[in-house]
DNA sequence: AATACCTGCAACCGCAACTGT
DNA sequence: GACAGTTGCGGTTGCAGGTAT
């Protein structure tokens, strides 16, 4: 048995939307809010699918979103949340208030790839093209070693920490794993964790101003954020290095890195080090 | 002026994740 | 646990407007 359509084809319009359309839209989430995706169309009187209708609303109709262009330390910020994090737009979205996904993607494809290419650098991998031509690349190697994708985001809103273990088989990935990189480690199962914990001031969602839909969304929505580091401290002065901790250990021992307890084990800003469980650890501030 | 080509972006599609029963 | 329904994400497409020939 096949999956059942989202919407009835016949009935929906398709194709741009017009004023009307943007209108209807506008006023049912106004009186109703967001949500019900599914049964919006009708309710609202649009003949609508019920996904283009919450893509519509959340691209372009918003009425937080920030039109215009894109500044230049938003550019730089969306490269480096590409490095981190790879084709993950909508992560990367959460980070630059005002800014869709869509609209994120759209101008990486169309702006940033190219801004990366004269620099030099390829926009997959974020190193020199030269380095990228050079290297053997064993993304094969790399799928089949790790099992994990990146959905099994491991959430511990608790501790403010979100661990990505990143396997994803996107190619577009920026985990592509070097002939080098494994050659550092000394076993092949190598599982890449990247770390990014909430800012510490960050406040937190009070459970009892949490609404039944917004629960949910908290529930499903990975909360990227980061924790600030400052030297060896945490510590949320102005003065601000995003501290990202890479843990590079066995996929066995499910081992993810605590940006806390590494306070503790290193004494400058850059560089690697290793830890009890064959973790390695690799810090990589940033200002921006 | 007409046509071809290029570019940017809005919108669509398929799939995966999540939720409720 | 299985299943169906819903939502969200990322890749891709198609079209409008701009530019080159």
């Amino acid at each position: 048995m096949g999956r059942s359509p989202c919407c009835e084809k016949e009935h929906t319009n398709k194709g741009a939307w017009t004023k009307e359309e943007d209108e209807r839209l506008i006023k049912h989430i106004k009186i109703h809010g967001e949500g019900c995706w599914r049964s919006l169309p009708k309710v609202a009187g649009l003949f609508r699918c019920g996904k283009s209708c919450r893509l519509r609303w959340i691209n372009y109709l918003r009425p937080d979103l920030k039109r215009g262009n894109f500044t230049e330390a938003e550019d730089e910020l969306i490269i480096n949340l590409h490095s981190l994090l790879g084709n993950k737009w909508s992560l990367i979205a959460a980070r630059l208030p005002g800014r869709t996904d869509n609209e994120i993607k759209n101008y990486w494809n169309t702006h940033i790839k190219r801004k990366l290419y004269s620099r030099g650098i390829d926009p997959q991998t974020h190193r020199s093209l030269n380095a990228t031509a050079t290297t053997t690349m064993v993304t094969t190697s790399n799928k089949k070693m790790n099992n994990h994708n990146i959905s099994n985001i491991n959430h511990d809103i608790n501790n403010n920490n979100l661990e990505l273990l990143n396997g994803t088989e996107d190619s577009n990935s920026s985990s592509d794993v070097t002939t080098e990189e494994l050659a550092f480690h000394p076993h092949n199962q190598l599982n890449l964790d990247l770390s990014i914990g909430l800012p510490s001031n960050q406040p937190k969602h009070s459970s009892s101003t949490v609404n039944p839909e917004n629960k949910r969304k908290l529930k499903q929505e990975p909360q990227v954020v980061y924790q600030w580091y400052n030297g060896n401290n945490i510590n949320t002065s102005q003065q601000q290095h995003v501290c990202l901790c890479y843990g590079l250990g066995f996929q066995s021992n499910n081992q993810t890195c605590s940006c806390k307890t590494m306070g503790t084990s290193t004494t400058t800003l850059t560089g690697t080090t290793t830890t009890n469980n064959n973790l390695y650890r690799i810090y990589q501030p940033m200002s921006f």
